[in-house]
DNA sequence: TCTTGACCTTCCAGCGGCTGGAAGCCCTAT
DNA sequence: ATAGGGCTTCCAGCCGCTGGAAGGTCAAGA
């Protein structure tokens, strides 16, 4: 397979497949004609990391979960650990935007958004005390 | 003022301040050994842009923020604008992430997080068809 | 006066995770 | 023979800093 269909059955760009080679995600083999040569295994991986990517999961965690799946010894407690980190992670970001959304509704609200100058949005950031 | 008071009053690191002044933001004069002089104007913007980036605003839109701040005959509704729009973003942000929050909480509850190889958080992942 | 140490300066490189573009080879169809 | 699409490599850039090296400056204390 070459990876023009490894992109679009993986739903990634080419590019990022190969970036992904460079950087040791995958070893895909190689055709004579120096193309690369996707094996199922390789297109696995690729899905694989595609979700896990999808959940927001990084790179480098997407490295350490390839390896947990290839590695049939592993203990689920290792996985669990990985996820478990990553959507305490991902709370704090969603409580971080909503307070920041909160503020935002707020001054949005209080604009009135014509062709007036008086802006409590530009109040509130130059504001000298709180 | 050198650059540490106004770090530690704009609670901004003075690398960050210094980059600003390297992408335009501000432009401290100089004293005579050198050094960055910050006035209060510049003391301002300062604070303003800290405050533009803690509310999630890029520095683009926070230069875009600061002319108009600056100009007295802007029209309300171009700051309401840009906030409105990347209100908008974060708001698209969180629908994303609850939903990486949702899908791993799902799965971190279904993980029994023990010695045992079997992990439903893999599988998911590995998964081959939807 | 000398030294220490905190502060300041510039410059260069790197983070994550791609993405764009140039230059050139390969393959298939006409 | 040629046109087009797909493939290759390599280099540079995005955002918003951040770290570190190498060196100048200043105020306080011995």
């Amino acid at each position: 397979m070459n990876i023009g269909e490894v992109a679009s059955r993986a739903g990634l760009p080419a590019k990022t497949i190969r970036y992904y080679e460079d950087i040791g995600l995958i070893r895909p083999a190689r055709d004579a004609n120096g193309y690369r040569a996707f094996r199922d295994t390789d297109m696995h991986k690729l899905t694989f990391v595609a979700r896990a990517r999808a959940l927001g999961f990084s790179i480098d965690e997407c490295r350490t979960l390839l390896a947990l799946w290839e590695d049939r010894e592993r203990a689920s407690a290792d996985v669990r650990a990985i996820a478990s980190d990553h959507l305490t992670r991902i709370e704090e970001k969603i409580v971080d935007l909503e307070a920041m959304r909160d503020t935002l509704r707020t001054l949005v609200a209080s604009c009135a958004g014509d062709d007036r100058p008086d802006c409590p949005i530009l109040s509130s950031l130059a504001e000298q005390e709180r």
